[in-house]
DNA sequence: GTTAGGG
DNA sequence: CCCTAAC
């Protein structure tokens, strides 16, 4: 909406002559931290997600009960992800999920590739080579790198995504893109893409909710908040690295989970999006004497466990476009910088059971039908859907914008390094995790480096900022004609030259509309004006406005001149002829 | 941080 | 809408 709160006093024809001074700087609001709150709770979605996983696997560490296998093929996670090919949808309906442009999150954690059922460990130089695609392991299910002609390796990352709607339906969600990435002429950039409709070759990553209405959602407009928040969240991740695992079952509600995610779930929910699921199965389980008798209310010392098999792990469908010089290390950091965008969201867990989703959090385990006893059962779907209260915005290209910006395309030494050894195991946590000991945690738990400031990189053939813009540039919002009103009120009151001013007296609460750009529609409004209308484009403005802003900009044009007359000359000669403006020079003058 | 102007 | 110089 726009404000119109200057439309009081005007001076000459409706202009208001300029005040004396611009408004000290103090008085103009800033108002990019009063949202930061609304986000504060969403930050344990996944929480419920990793905390319930994280007691399922420690109980499998921890528990009593003998244990036929290695304990890493019980708690058997992979990050599977699927390579098919498939003839491309036309996705309209079909907005992707949108991230924060600044709201990547600062996970640390490594990423394994996988290509041809074999992990990578990156090697500085060991990029992708066009060997690939034709390996298959069961281990590993469909992942393979699909090489592009010699030219960029793209790495299709195309699980199969199932999408729960809020209800008890699902909806298989089309791929986008062809099966084979496609990445001609632009070897030698990093870059996540999709193509918007508009012009831009604009990155992203796109999970995608289908068919649900957008929703309303507190709007996460600053760019320093999604900063603070982004920041927020790795701190928080690092803060709870310490935390002892937790020894119970414990299902409360969502909120009243403390944030004690081992470093491990951080991990696997934090590479969760959307609405991908975490496929379980159901084991046998036998009798086990808790080890946490009367600590929890809902805990019974006789309970049953359960073990849940997490067999599968999907991360949304991504899109990496990366040169073969890459390293191994900067494709996972890629991959993982993706992930984790798409995951700062937040989200909440649902849980589905035989088919029917579980809503009622105070239910027990055992109530919902998850039981040791129900040879029945023997799938789960754990899914993790937006959150209902979760801002769900448009991925601008902004994101993968940074993403990529902060992405190093070297073969630098260190980024390649740091991000290395320690963290394969965060994908294939069976493997580290079920036969580390306790003592080894802290490694895996607390990660040892964020991206650093300033990553290094190597230029690429295409220049920087090319690739930025390309990355980053917002989404064009055409102004509307109620807009444009309000902008030529604004201007005809303040002139042209107080951009900052008409941004805060008309566009206040219009979070996409910067000074910048009020100024810049100025500027083609005036152009606008001055051609034919045959010549015009887009939403016709009305003639009306138009000829208001040939008016005001005349008008104010001749303000400037005379100011700058008056500066030259230095004396107050142009009384006689403008009477009007002597109010407006003479402060300045002085 | 704003403004002005070119791209 | 972006970028940058200049303030």
């Amino acid at each position: 909406m726009v404000s119109h709160k200057c439309v009081e006093e005007f001076g000459y024809k409706g202009y208001l002559l300029p005040p004396n001074a611009r408004a000290p700087r103090s008085a103009r609001k800033k108002r990019s931290f009063e949202k930061i709150n609304e986000e504060d709770d969403e930050m344990c979605a996944i929480d419920l997600l990793a905390t319930v996983a994280e007691n399922l696997l420690f109980e499998k560490r921890s528990s009593l009960m003998s244990i036929d296998k290695p304990v890493n093929e019980i708690v058997d996670n992979r990050l599977t992800t699927q390579t098919t090919v498939k003839e491309e949808f036309p996705v309209e309906e079909e907005k992707p999920v949108t991230l924060s442009e600044d709201n990547r999150s600062l996970s640390p954690f490594g990423f394994s590739s996988v290509t041809n059922g074999k992990v990578e460990t990156d090697a500085d130089g060991d990029g992708f080579s066009n060997s690939g695609g034709g390996g298959d392991s069961s281990q590993v299910e469909d992942f393979k790198p699909v090489i592009n002609g010699g030219d960029a390796v793209a790495v299709d990352v195309r699980p199969n995504v199932v999408v729960s709607l809020g209800s008890s339906s699902r909806t298989e969600v089309p791929s986008m893109g062809n099966g084979v990435s496609v990445s001609h002429g632009v070897r030698g950039d990093v870059n996540m893409f999709s193509r918007d409709d508009d012009e831009n070759f604009s990155g992203y990553i796109c999970p995608r909710v289908t068919k649900k209405p957008p929703r309303t959602v507190p709007r996460i407009g600053d760019r320093r908040i999604r900063k603070i928040l982004a920041s927020r969240h790795w701190k928080g991740g690092s803060r709870h690295a310490d935390a002892k695992p937790w020894r119970s079952y414990h299902l409360p509600h969502q909120r009243s989970y403390p944030v004690k995610k081992k470093r491990y779930f951080d991990h696997i929910s934090d590479s969760v999006s959307d609405d991908y699921r975490l496929r379980t199965k159901m084991q046998r389980g036998s009798k086990a004497v808790s080890s946490m008798k009367g600590q929890g209310a809902s805990f019974v010392s006789s309970d049953s466990h359960v073990r849940l098999r997490i067999k599968s792990f999907r991360v949304p469908e991504l899109f990496v476009e990366i040169p073969e010089t890459a390293t191994v290390g900067s494709l996972k950091r890629m991959v993982m910088e993706a992930v984790s965008t798409l995951l700062s969201d937040g989200h909440r867990v649902g849980l589905m059971v035989q088919g029917k989703k579980v809503r009622d959090d105070n239910k027990t385990l055992h109530q919902t039908g998850i039981s040791q006893d129900n040879t029945h059962l023997d799938s789960l779907d754990f899914s993790l859907e937006p959150s209902s209260d979760t801002p769900q915005q448009l991925l601008t290209s902004n994101s993968l914008g940074r993403i990529c910006e902060d992405l190093p395309m070297c073969h630098t030494s260190k980024m390649d390094n740091v991000f290395e050894s320690d963290h394969d195991s965060a994908l294939f946590p069976s493997d580290s995790f079920g036969q580390k000991s306790s003592t080894d945690d802290s490694k895996t738990l607390v990660p040892k480096l964020a991206l650093p400031p300033h990553p290094p990189r190597v230029k690429s053939k295409r220049s920087e900022q090319q690739q930025q813009q390309a990355a980053r540039r917002r989404i064009r919002r055409p102004f509307s004609v109620a807009e444009v009103e309000a902008l030529v009120l604004a201007v005809e009151k303040l002139g042209t030259g107080r951009w900052r001013d008409v941004k805060v007296c008309a566009f206040e609460d219009a979070d996409h509309r910067t000074y910048v750009d009020l100024k810049d529609k100025w500027k083609t409004l005036v152009h606008t004006a001055k051609i034919s209308p045959q010549q015009r484009r887009g939403e016709p403005v009305p003639q009306e406005l138009l000829d208001r802003v040939l008016d005001a900009h005349g008008y104010w044009s001749q303000q400037h001149v005379q100011v700058l007359q008056t500066i030259n000359n230095n004396e107050q000669q142009q009384q006689e002829t403008l009477p009007q403006s002597q109010t407006l020079v003479a402060p300045l003058i002085v």
